[in-house]
DNA sequence: TCTTGATATGTTATGTTATAACATAACAGT
DNA sequence: ACTGTTATGTTATAACATAACATATCAAGA
């Protein structure tokens, strides 16, 4: 199944005309191999571990900020942590919960939520 | 205009039993001064050139805990940083937009989205 | 008003998250 | 192979946040 993940990915970039590296690959696969978000700096040293490659903060926000824009990752930012998306494919204005006891996360999508918050958007300006 | 902010945040505080002491109803003043967002050590900074007397990050962020419990300030994750919030009285699932031009601010409430969300909580877990 | 327990603030040090600035390497098309 | 672009490495530091412990202030009863 994360396979599957990362052959998506790999297809989807090829698409847009963006590199899927083996860095940016590597980090993709240590995100999909734990349903808990995970920090940059947890990344960082899981990193390090699988592949004795020692690479530094930066190189690490890089390649997340890339899979952001991609829309492979997204940021849960009350916890400054990290999760795979679920649909790269689609336009995404995902939104997830994350459970206060165990951390896992259950990611979902509301066309509805966006058109009400779209809605406020162009009264207020 | 802030003033009643204030007078109406001291009467809330007072009427729960809880202290709107002289720092904290200094910052939650700092807050109401301006309307872009400000992070803890804006805050800090702004406190020691207004009084003179200087506090550290532990007592800021203690304050700032206080007032988001009491619902008097929300933070906003992606910028780190805290804004007054207009309906303390009411119990608040309020939200804002902020310009990513000019980092002003609008908050604003909609309990069909928390409708929503409580749905989807619902459906998941 | 003195004591006392609770609440609030001060202080020092450090942990955590993120980025600036610049150097090097790998790649893609000619 | 050459060259411009994209990606990564490296060093240092900025920005955000809290742990742990000390002191002060408040609120209420003896």
């Amino acid at each position: 199944m994360p396979y599957e993940r990362i052959a998506l990915a790999t297809a989807i970039c090829r698409e847009r005309g963006v590199q899927m590296t083996e860095l940016r690959r590597g980090i993709l696969e240590l995100r999909w191999a734990r349903r808990e978000p995970a920090s940059a700096y947890q990344l960082m040293e899981a990193l390090k571990r699988r592949d004795s490659r020692p690479v530094g903060p930066p190189t690490v926000y890089r390649v997340l900020a890339f899979l952001m824009a991609q829309g492979l990752v997204s940021k849960i930012e009350t916890l400054n942590a990290y999760l795979p998306c679920a649909h790269p494919e689609r336009d995404h204005d995902c939104m997830f919960f994350i459970c206060q006891g165990c951390r896992a996360s259950v990611e979902f999508v509301d066309p509805r939520i966006a058109t009400l918050l779209a809605e406020h958007a162009a009264v207020l300006g």
